[in-house]
DNA sequence: CAAAAAGACTCAGAAAAATTTTT
DNA sequence: CAAAAATTTTTCTGAGTCTTTTT
């Protein structure tokens, strides 16, 4: 019992941030591993910089290229201002992305359709360019159709269809979806290349629609060790480039067109390399907590400052702690306006001297990372208060709150403070330590392992909230809501029924009710039930090493 | 040296796919 | 039982954080 209590415990400390939970198997496996042979690995760890070289040898298939283009039948066509138009393959391929989506509301935005059509006459022949000059007379209806009842057919596969899919997948998953770091075989995040499409940004970005182009081999650069198989190019082909740096822990690498930031190929989050860094990042949240205290009376003391900046990042690194806001790094104006708390303009606080019987309150209200927004209104120090009456004074609405901060002097600052703490330690902090205090709050030894279960849902809530985790209601929300009452009406009813009923039971009561007795037989749920096999998959090694104090 | 740019890595929601439950 | 709906899990890749390199 104290074990299965201790076990939850830790799968939830370690799942405080949302779902990552990794498969921490693989790493226990590792660390057994490690053990065996730590002689000859501690003789290079000593001597290299064991902290930068993250492999010794690194062998792997490079990444899967999505399939080329299949022009569409000719009885599919595109029409131009109602007249037909054959387009090249090229330009037809970008017609399709963006009839694939045509009963996304994205496309019905503005700017995603003017990044659309810009990239799309790009690209487009001389000819076409010079006959295709107005998105609205474009009708890509039949195209759109096609794909329609394309994924209509492949919803309608049988059995055995579906199944020969199926096997090609995981053919594909053998070959290409594992590498050889150290002589394990590891499993890759991120085998497939991104297909080629249309870009879609969250919240307003002002990239959304541009082309994302297909990725050539001649934009791939490969990292593997020197003496591996050098992974082949596609026929034809060649790599941007083979390298071999084991300071890095990728495979693959390429920029991506619409920012020019590169994209890797890397290792899935349950091999060692992902589960040790994860590991990591938990025992430095740890250490914050031994540090906290006096990390707040620092930062309480800076809010009195005679330093404009100091007492900027005394209020910034209490809000961090306190709100669990993420850091706040200056973005260009190429993406959504989304802020963070280094971030925040003046516009997104209002300060309450009083509101619904509590003082000195701020009212956040902007949107952070994904466009999610964040609103909160949070009763603070008085002298926080007093500081951001200060912070706002003959500011402008798009004013920087915090003016003479950043978040790498905010870093710098915290780094002093303990080593390896940075503004995001402070969530994976805040994260585990509501989690396992709402746990201490909800659980009691006598539970059931269903009540447990509840309890750990309810404390995740909580820590969902804290992190402003949210996901969008879903389109069907309304319509399942009409469900959702006429189910409740049909229950009434229903209700009605059963009381009629038991009443005429009740008068034919003498008759043997036997017949029932096969339906009514309840069947006991077995404990695996209640875990799906991930999720048993990831107790392993919860069990595995619940001997070592994890207690947060 | 600091600031900017480049680079590498984690985090996170949407959508798709798989699975389970209900009708 | 199949079909549909609901729910859960996985995949995908965009959006952050933070570090390293360059200017």
């Amino acid at each position: 019992m104290k074990t299965c209590l201790r076990f939850i415990s830790r799968f939830i400390y370690i799942s405080a941030e949302r779902n990552k939970v990794a498969s921490f198997v693989s790493s226990v496996r590792y660390y057994n591993a490690a053990a065996a042979k730590t002689l000859s690995d501690c003789r290079w760890e000593e001597g290299k910089s064991s902290d930068t070289q993250k492999w010794s040898s690194l062998e792997h298939k490079g990444p899967y290229f999505p399939p080329e283009y299949e022009p569409l039948p000719d009885n599919i066509c595109f029409n131009y201002d109602g007249q037909p138009v054959k387009l090249s393959p090229v330009t037809e391929e970008i017609a399709t992305f963006y009839a694939k989506m045509l009963d996304h509301e994205y496309t019905s935005k503005e700017v995603f359709q003017n990044n659309f059509f810009c990239d799309w006459r790009e690209e487009m022949t001389k000819e076409e360019r010079k006959l295709i000059k107005t998105l609205s007379k474009c009708d890509f209806s039949q195209i759109h159709k096609y794909f329609v009842e394309k994924s209509e057919e492949r919803k309608n596969m049988t059995k055995e269809e579906k199944q020969v899919l199926k096997e090609e997948a995981s053919r594909l998953m053998e070959e290409y979806g594992y590498c050889l770091l150290d002589g394990h075989r590891e499993k890759i995040g991120n085998f497939k290349l991104e297909p080629p499409g249309l870009f879609r940004g969250r919240g307003e970005h002002p990239k959304m629609g541009k082309l994302k182009k297909r990725i050539q081999p001649e934009d791939v650069t490969i990292n593997c060790s020197q003496d591996s198989k050098i992974p082949a190019p596609p026929a034809g082909h060649r790599w941007k480039r083979v390298q071999h740096d084991n300071t890095v822990t990728w495979l693959a690498s390429w920029l991506e067109n619409i920012h020019g930031r590169p994209k890797y190929i890397m290792l899935n989050p349950s091999s060692k390399l992902k589960g040790e860094k994860d590991w990591q990042k938990y025992e430095t949240a740890r250490r914050l907590k031994m540090k906290v205290d006096s990390i707040r009376k620092q930062y309480r003391r800076d809010w009195t400052s005679r330093e404009m900046k100091i007492r900027q990042r005394g209020v910034a690194i209490y809000f961090i702690d306190k709100l669990a806001l993420r850091a706040g790094n200056e973005k260009d104006d190429e993406s959504a306006d989304t802020v963070g708390c280094c971030s925040l303009r003046v516009e997104h606080i209002t300060l309450h001297r009083r509101l619904d019987a509590q003082e000195h309150v701020v009212e956040f209200d902007f949107l952070g990372k994904d466009s999610i927004r964040y609103y909160n209104k949070v009763p603070v120090e008085k002298q926080v208060f007093k500081n951001l009456k200060l912070f706002i004074k003959h500011k402008d609405p798009e004013d920087d709150l915090f003016d003479r901060i950043t978040t790498v002097k905010l870093n710098k600052t915290l780094n002093e403070s303990m080593p390896g703490l940075t503004a995001k330690v402070f969530r994976t902090f805040n994260a585990s330590t509501t989690l396992q205090d709402q746990l201490n709050k909800l659980t009691t030894e006598g539970m059931t392992v269903e009540e447990k279960i509840l309890s750990y849902n309810r404390a995740n809530r909580a820590v969902a909230i804290l992190c402003n985790h949210q996901r969008a209601a879903p389109k069907t929300f309304e319509r399942s809501m009409q469900l959702l009452q006429e189910k409740i009406q049909k229950k009434k009813e229903q209700i009605e029924e059963a009381k009629k009923e038991l009443k005429e039971a009740k008068k034919a009561h003498k008759d043997a009710p036997s017949d029932k007795s096969k339906k009514c037989k309840k069947h006991q749920v077995p404990i695996e039930k209640i875990y799906n096999k991930t999720q048993r998959d990831k107790f392993a090694w919860a069990i595995d090493m619940t001997d070592e104090n994890f207690q947060f």
